[in-house]
DNA sequence: ACATTTAGATAGAGTTTATCGATAGTTTTT
DNA sequence: AAAAACTATCGATAAACTCTATCTAAATGT
């Protein structure tokens, strides 16, 4: 049994195709469907059920592949424990980012970040929180950035700031004159929302949740980006709500718009999250660190409401 | 990397010396020699020192030792899982006993398990609690048989059956003429011991402890094996604590002189240990099976005082 | 001080093993 | 029925692993 096996059968149970696990473990596909029934002839049992299309795992090789996993993860931490005695930090870094977080947090770290550990290849992914999910728990990416508390059993939080959301109320809405907003103001129906999937969505559905009792199917309309939901808000379709950091950009005329929630405003909280296994910890914790004293510096909410993301709240 | 250098690294970290560790891995030195070193340059770091002797490990070294033995126990688990799920149970068992324990328990559960597992090669070893214990830390024993509790971080007990104290008092012993045993009777000063190192006297000592406190320097006293305990009490030279197994096996004139304790009688937990990686755990659970079973005829007492082995105690 | 022993590194040869490209045999899709 | 997709097999090659034999350095003994 070698590390190499463990590796093309792991490829092999994800991708469910021989040649195509090959090609990703840049082999070709007869070395790669050698080691595999090699591996097999040892053990003495079949791992796949090439009969199957897809091919499929058997019962004992769903166990041997997630102890594999186990196995190669183990054994990429080596290589860890001698980067971190060299105080070496570098090597690919993929991070993923929801859609409603990237825009304005990526410009401010990336730049201090790449300057900082040049050594670091980082690799971007805008994707859904779902997404993400799924990718740290494959091993795909090797953190990122979303909001929680996600309470997911694998998945370790870090908070980096709290994100408190401001309204953006245009000329003719009916909450245009109240000093301030409180969350049992809203009501859903007038509310413009991302599409489903951002978990930005449901922090805001949570909070009228908060408020009133709503059905949700009233929605009328979604968009993917606030800037479209800002110029639809414009022409009278309803008020939206932004975070934060999405104000900032805005031109002046629009800023007039923007109306502050009472104290405690309700905030989303933004954590860099990542697998439990803790696998290239040290990249991981240089990025926590230079995000969190980047931000520090702009967004300083001592007092907020944190709207958490999860739907089945 | 490769598993097997992994072994090659862990045998040298543990022999400190190449040429033995080759021995034990089966392969001449220079192939030991070349695999370390071809992990060590594609790490880049030096896992030993050579200049000293006997061979050091390094700082960075201990760290990949370390790693390296999670990694090689992982791997072996994968013919774990593909043995149970052929059901198949055998293969190398090596089983640590106390001296206190041995002559009595292994007789009744031996044959009965080689029958029962008859692929199963057992090979067990009669060592003091404290070589159990390291050997359990090394994987040199897959589990072992001990008094407990222990209370080690890396181990887990299985109880299998707690085992009374039984008194026994020559002819003209001072306590020969009470119904039934106290321990704040016994006074240690002339209650024969087993030598130090027998974890069943710290056991005796600590029951002594909780009827009187005594000085431990007043023992005069110490033999190897409970038959000459009995032998040097037959001298009067003072009285002696049995196991309650060993009592059974004394011929009727010396069962004569045994004397029991009042209820609940002192009692030694006898608990079958091993390490928490559960390496090897079907057969541990295959011996755990066996031994439950047949000491449950031999040993029925519900009230028991459990006498920890605990010097600390 | 010199020979001997011990332990690890090195060199070279032989064997094994991993990999590749080409191809054949299946199954699925069109 | 033909085409496409996919895996297994074959033969050749290059790489790797292991062995025996030898060398070097340090420690030990006379």
């Amino acid at each position: 049994m070698t590390i190499t096996q463990l590796q093309y059968v792991l490829a092999v149970a994800e991708y469910q195709n021989f040649t195509l696990a090959a090609q990703k473990s840049f082999v070709t596909q007869p070395t790669l469907s050698m080691q595999v029934q090699k591996l097999e002839d040892e053990l003495d049992v079949l791992i796949f059920d090439r009969s199957k299309k897809p091919i499929a795992v058997t019962e004992v090789g769903k166990k041997i592949v997630a102890q594999a996993k186990n196995i190669v993860n183990e054994a990429s931490r080596i290589v860890d424990i001698v980067d971190q005695e060299k105080g070496f930090i570098g090597g690919d870094f993929t991070l993923g980012i929801i859609p409603t977080i990237m825009p304005t947090l990526l410009p401010m770290f990336l730049k201090t970040f790449i300057r900082k550990y040049p050594k670091v290849n980082l690799i971007i992914k805008e994707q859904s929180t779902e997404t993400l999910i799924r990718n740290l728990q494959d091993n795909h990416i090797d953190a990122a950035i979303a909001a929680t508390p996600l309470e997911i059993e694998f998945i370790k939080e870090r908070p980096l700031y709290y994100e408190p959301f401001v309204g953006y109320i245009p000329r003719n809405h009916r909450l245009r004159d109240v000093q301030n907003l409180k969350p049992q103001d809203l009501d859903v129906s007038d509310v413009l929302l991302l599409q489903d999937g951002h978990c930005f969505r449901d922090g805001v559905i949570n909070l009228c949740k908060a408020s009133k009792d709503v059905n949700e199917e009233h929605f009328q309309l979604q968009s993917g980006s606030f800037e479209t939901l800002v110029n639809l808000a414009d022409e009278d379709l309803g008020m939206t709500l932004l975070p934060y950091l999405n104000t900032l950009e805005l031109d002046d005329s629009k800023k007039k718009n923007l109306k502050h929630f009472d104290n405690p405003p309700p905030a989303r909280e933004v954590s860099l999250i990542y697998h439990k296994n803790e696998l290239k910890i040290q990249i991981t914790e240089a990025l926590i660190d230079v995000i969190a004293s980047i931000v520090r510096g702009a967004i300083a909410f001592q007092d907020v409401k944190i709207i958490s993301p999860l739907n089945q709240k």
